[in-house]
Formats: C-alpha cells, structure tokens, sequence
DNA sequence: GCCGTTTTCGGCCCGACTGTTTTCAGTCG
C-alpha cells in the first residue's frame, strides 16, 4: 500500500473559501449556500484532527456543518488532488478575483464590478487600474476607497500579512490601558476588554473594548484625545474604532448600563458561538442582538450582566474562554461545564529564574515579589550548566543556591521556597545534572533548548526519556514554540501524554506570552489522556511572575479546573507527588 | 449547503457605519 499526502485542514478550508468567494462575486446565488460553504472551512481550519481522514472513512459528517456534499468534496480532493466544482467555478470566474474581493472595503460585488468593467482579474491588474485613474472610474469606488486600497496594495508590495495576528502578550497590555483610559471618564459605569482578547485566545486581530456610559460624547472625545490613539477610523453613536500608535486596531462599542450584560457578550463573541446563541434564541421565539433579548411581541429585555443574558436563553453562563462553538451549549445545557481554573487558584510559581542563571532579579527579590502575590511556594528553577550562555549551573553553584534557599526559608519568608531546577535535556536524551544531583531536589523540569532540528523521532524519544527519570516532574514548554520566531519543534504528542500519565508527569504551559506552550489545544489532549498540567511563569524577572494570565488563559480553554493544574494545589500534595516520584527508582 | 424539541423541506443571526448615493447597498464585525 503506498502511503499517499492527505490534504491538510487548511487546505481543505482554503479550497471552500475560495469557492465561497467566488460564488458570491459571480452573485445570483443563495447567500446560506455561500454561507455553509465559509462554515465548513471556518470547522475545518478550527478542528484538531484530520477532517480528510475523517471524510476518507465517511466520518466527517459527525462534525457540525459538514454535510455529504462538503464531505464528498474532500474525499474528491484527496482522491485526485483537486475538486471539480471548484476547477469549474475557476473558469467561470477568475480565481484572482478572491484576492481582490478579500480588500478592506472591496468585497465580492466590487470586486465583480471591477472584472466587469476594467477586465482587471487579479491584484497585479488591479495595481495597474489604480496608477492609471481606471479603478476610479468604476462604479461604486470613490476617492476613500481608492485610498483604501493604495494603502493595502502599498503593504502588500511590503510583504505584510493583512491578515496579521497579533500575539495576546502584545495586544493585551494595551488594551488594559485602552480600557482605564475610558474608565476615567464622568458617566461610564463599566468597561471591560471582549473580543479575543476576553476569550484568552493566543493571536487576536483587534482590541475590542465594551463600554457602559451613559454621556457618549464624553468617552468619544476621551478616545479621540487619548495620547496611546493614532487616528479615529470611524465614529458614531454607537462606537469609535481607532488606530494605535502601536499599530494594533481597537474598537469601542457604548451601550446604556442596563444593557451592558448584551453588549458584552455580543462583543466577546465568538462569532460562531454567537451565531449559535442566536439561533435558539429564534427557536425560543425570540431575538438576541447587542441590545437586548426581545420575545415575540416586541418586548425587549435588557441585562446590566452576562449572566441574565444566558439565563434568558435557559443556559448558565458560559466562561469566555469556552464560547468557541465546540459543544459548549450543548455542554452548558446539559449541566456538563467544567469549573475552570481562575488565577486566584494558584498556590505557586514553580518555574522562574534568578541571578544566579539568566534572571535580571535576585532569588530574594523574586521570592518576595512571589509572596506579594499571594503565593504559597515558590520553586526557583535555573537553568543547568550546558545553557552555558544562560550562565546554567553546574553541581557546585547548586548546592551553593540550596545554602541560600535554606537560609531564605529559615529567616521566615511568608512563602515556603523550594529547591527546583530547569535541567536541559541533552541532544541524547541524557539530562544536564546527574540523578544524585537532582535527587536533592523538591522539584525538577526537564526542557529541551538545543537539537530542534532533530526528526519528530527522536525529539519525541528525548522527551520520553526524560520523562522516565525518576527525578523529573514535569516537562517544560513542550513544543518549544516562540511566536514570531519559530514553529514548534514535532513531537509525538499523544505517546508523551501517555507516557506522562503513566509516570504522574506533568507537563507544563507555559505562560510566556511568546510561548504558551503547551497551547490550548495540545493542553486539551493531555488532560483527555489523563495527565496533570502544571502553569509556570518562566519569569525571568519579578514583573515577569505577572505573565501568568497567559497561561491561566490557555488552561481555561483547554477546558482545565484547578485540581487539574499542579501549582493550584496545596504544597504537600505537591511534594507528595514528588515524593511518589522518586520512590520508583 | 446544512439541518431538525417546527425533523427530509423550508427555513437559515443581528445590527452599525460608511461611502457613494440621492435613499441605500455594501462591507464589516
């Protein structure tokens, strides 16, 4: 049997927006047709395993909005590499058409009037009908538009993505800012951060900002005058949406108080979930919108909270982190959501560095900062020796630190410190202190910085091997991937799950806003395999413990309750797991 | 094209803003 290259997700997804696209550029179609087809790629892209094996096994249909038909497509696409409705459609209407209609302020109907009227087919055409007056002689494209698309153009010649996601780590502490910045003004009664951002997704494409005011004019001008905002898009009544001198875009949207409950939820989304929202509501006979619920008759029912909004519906409320239209409804209706992890949960931090390797702040000054917060213990983690450029320590330096750690504890800190460490795992699978060495530990995670170019194989089996050891407890940021910079390295994801079931490893998330990793959906996988998670910080300083937000997001969405989560819980049973550990040896 | 507490046909989520218009279609979220 000769293995053959199945399509992946994306791919899959890319061919029905693309159909999509150019059904409704060639127009006359039924917009839910056009419509189930862009759902289908939405539940493609977003689903974990392989929907063309799936459909190879006729089993694709069990996925929401995935019919016979989407399904027959792909089982035709794996088949043959390609799909005949789709090499049809492409010549009826040119495939370059998508890209133009994908524009900010383009569209499918421009797009159709700009092929109609100037032939113009693709983005090169369209550059050249924009330099030469063309484009604005069509019918519907007026000087903003033109503007619009100079500048979309200008960024593609850059190489920009226009579909550019912004890791949370960078949108978020601007919009913590955008949000005090409307808080300060006379009449809001309550901001708060939606979108995205609220749902503890890693990327995001906008800040959205939920504002409850009762002087609309008075938060216009505030967002208008506010030192962080670039330029004021648009404005209405309604909302502001602006740009940042940070480059990121941000959204407001103003509702009265008693309405707030709506309009948060409305603006935390997601689309999908809301979509589905809506559609029991009009089951129900009624009509959800930003504003209100209304019944039948017209009677508008308005929620100050979240909580009055999913109540009307019959549901409990739904966190955040959950309204990803994966069954959370279903989920909710049947009294089945978990109790997921708050930050307020976390008794520890067993993950940060010091002076002693490549911290900028003392073990006595991220203890304290570590007891500030409230923890119970903290575990200082340095790097080991072959991290040499992280100035790793060796057996020497880390008895030395233990003398420290132990004069720490003996002063009465207010915060129990344990004795932990970040040992690398080598590029053999051998870890970079020896097993007397790290016997002396409270707590040990192993993590790989070195030999990312290794085939899955192997890196798998270093990881495997580390998680043998006896004296290893959890593995750190496991996939190694650092947004920006590079990939994950591959691993076998599910034979570490099982290995780390069957020795009570942990495997950590970690919270570094370019990291996150584990990601949510991987941290999904291995609490379905049985595996404790455990939440580190990796903060290399003591602002850095605050980074913890990240993480706690990624649990959350990983659907994990606290006692799931190793550093939620109380410190003997912490080193009792430890201690159950190293009796295998 | 998908789907079903209205179940194999006939529905399918809601609203705001903008630009290009002469009262609204297109686009976006």
């Amino acid at each position: 049997m000769t293995e053959r290259e199945l399509p992946s997700n994306a791919q899959i997804a890319d061919a029905f927006d693309l159909i999509a696209d150019l059904l409704d550029i060639e127009g006359g179609q039924s917009r839910h047709r056009i419509l189930a087809y862009r759902r289908g790629a939405t539940r493609i892209r977003g689903e974990r395993q392989s929907v063309a094996t799936l459909a190879l096994a006729q089993r694709a249909t069990e996925l929401p909005d995935i019919g016979s038909t989407l399904q027959d497509k792909i089982v035709e696409l794996c088949d043959t590499g390609q799909m005949a409705a789709l090499v049809r459609l492409c010549e009826r209407i040119p495939a370059g058409l998508a890209s133009i209609a994908r524009l900010q302020e383009i569209g499918p109907k421009r797009a159709r009037a700009v092929w109609s009227t100037l032939g113009v087919v693709d983005l090169e055409g369209l550059g050249g009908a924009l330099a030469d007056g063309r484009l604005a002689t069509v019918d519907g494209i007026g000087p903003k538009t033109i503007t619009a698309v100079t500048e979309q153009l200008a960024a593609l010649a850059r190489g920009a993505d226009l579909n550019e996601r912004i890791p949370a780590g960078r949108a978020y502490p601007l919009a913590a800012e955008l949000v005090e910045v409307v808080r300060q003004v006379a009449g809001v009664t309550r901001a708060e951060i939606a979108g995205g951002l609220r749902r503890g997704s890693e990327t995001v494409h906008d800040i959205d900002i939920a504002v409850a005011t009762t002087d609309v004019a008075a938060v216009q001008r505030a967002i208008a005058t506010s030192r962080l905002v670039a330029e004021v898009l648009s404005s209405g009544e309604r909302g502001s949406a602006v740009a940042t001198h940070a480059g990121i875009r941000a959204e407001f949207r103003f509702t009265p108080p008693e309405s707030f409950g709506n309009l948060l939820q409305h603006l935390t989304g997601s689309k999908a979930h809301n979509v589905r929202l809506r559609e029991r509501a009009v089951r129900a006979g009624r009509s959800l919108s930003e504003h209100g619920v209304s019944d039948s008759d017209g009677q508008v029912t308005r929620c100050a909270d979240e909580r009055a909004v999913y109540a009307l519906l019959g549901l409990p409320e739904i966190d955040p982190e959950l309204r990803e239209d994966t069954g959370e409804i279903a989920a909710a209706e049947a009294g089945l959501l978990p109790t997921l992890v708050t930050v307020e949960d976390l008794r520890g931090d067993l993950h940060v560095h010091t002076t002693w390797s490549d911290g900028h702040d003392s073990l006595v000054d991220m203890v304290g900062a570590a007891r500030d917060l409230g923890l119970e213990y903290i575990g200082i983690s340095d790097h080991s020796k072959a991290l040499a450029m992280a100035r790793g320590l060796d057996a020497d330096r880390v008895r030395r630190q233990w003398d420290e750690i132990d004069a720490i504890n003996a002063a009465n800190p207010g915060i129990t410190v344990l004795k932990a460490c970040e040992v690398d795992v080598l590029a053999d699978g051998a870890l970079d202190h020896d097993d007397d060495l790290l016997a002396g530990f409270d707590w040990v995670t192993a993590s790989l910085h070195s030999g990312f170019r290794q085939a899955q194989r192997q890196l798998t089996d270093r990881i495997l091997a580390a998680i043998d050891n006896p004296f290893v407890n959890a593995i750190g940021h496991p996939t190694g991937r650092m947004f920006g910079k590079r990939e994950g390295y591959p691993i076998d994801l599910e034979a570490i799950v099982e290995r780390a079931a069957a020795t009570g490893t942990a495997l950590e998330i970690n919270a570094q806003p370019k990291r996150m990793d584990l990601n949510a959906d991987m941290a999904r996988r291995a609490l379905a395999g049985g595996v404790r998670l455990i939440i580190g910080t990796d903060a290399h300083s003591t602002t850095e413990l605050a980074v913890r937000r990240y993480g706690i997001a990624m649990a959350r969405r990983a659907g994990a309750a606290p006692e799931r989560i190793v550093n939620c819980l109380p410190l003997a049973q912490v080193q009792a797991i430890r201690q159950e550990s190293t009796a295998r040896r």
